[in-house]
DNA sequence: GCAAAAATAAGAATCATTCCGATTTACTTT
DNA sequence: AAAGTAAATCGGAATGATTCTTATTTTTGC
């Protein structure tokens, strides 16, 4: 999915096309990052001076029901980054310094979900957290 | 670990003993479950009618910190269980409904390290959502 | 029992997030 | 292109979890 794919997502079901929208979207896609509500409007007050945290936080859970964004809490902050569409379901390292991510390739979901009769599955966490290369120096 | 060995732990870090941290801890060994702040008030203001929330976050805090409890962030709150000890280290699946968690025998960190050179690992995460049997029906 | 240090209570403060009423904008229909 | 409608946005208030502050109480070593 890139941000052309999400706009027409959005439009698809009956979502309007702003360019605030745009705008966020083309940011998660710039970085393969998770980025917080927070960062979101710092990177987007300079183009529209009176953004609202409402704005923001309306379009992230919007662009998370859709499955555009992935969301995740750490230390108490939602933090949001672009759906990874060209491989299969992964998970992530997430550096804890920067918030980059680096992808880990087996999903441990496999060959577990047998183990779980009578229960009903809704989803899963896998993370992996520390200092990335760049952040170790 | 037990209340006991769990006492004798914070007597050892310099931590003093009082009825409210052995009651505290009491409750989490007596319940196979993740808890809130809010969740451990409601069960000790019973006997302790003044209890105040920094009572609980600071403790709750200390225990976590010294490995008596383990932490997980779960829409929006902190949620808190016993560090099961009878066991090697593991993970959950965590019941959204009643909060009740199921050992998962498998950790995927095995073999997974060492594709992680250059990098600082500092923790991970693996937990399963859903419903639990008792609370499908 | 006494003194020092830690723990607690009560409430204020903080921080992320959500809600609300009023206004503006995007899109559909003339 | 103008008008109408519903969605989107703004600005600020409200909420809820968590932390901080100050004064008081309790634990513990002597």
């Amino acid at each position: 999915m890139n941000v052309n794919e999400a706009m027409n997502l959005l439009k698809e079901q009956g979502y309007k096309h702003t360019g605030k929208r745009e705008d966020m979207l083309q940011l998660f896609s710039d970085n393969d990052k998770y980025l917080t509500a927070r960062d979101v409007l710092e990177q987007m007050k300079g183009n529209y001076p009176g953004l609202s945290f409402d704005t923001i936080y309306r379009n992230l859970s919007v662009f998370a029901d859709l499955g555009i964004l992935e969301m995740t809490e750490l230390s108490g902050e939602k933090h949001f980054r672009f759906t990874c569409s060209h491989k299969e379901h992964h998970h992530h390292f997430i550096c804890l310094d920067c918030g980059k991510t680096k992808e880990i390739e087996t999903c441990p979901m496999r060959n577990i979900e047998a183990s779980f009769k009578g229960y009903d599955i809704s989803g899963h966490k896998f993370e992996i957290y520390g200092r990335c290369p760049d952040c170790v120096h």
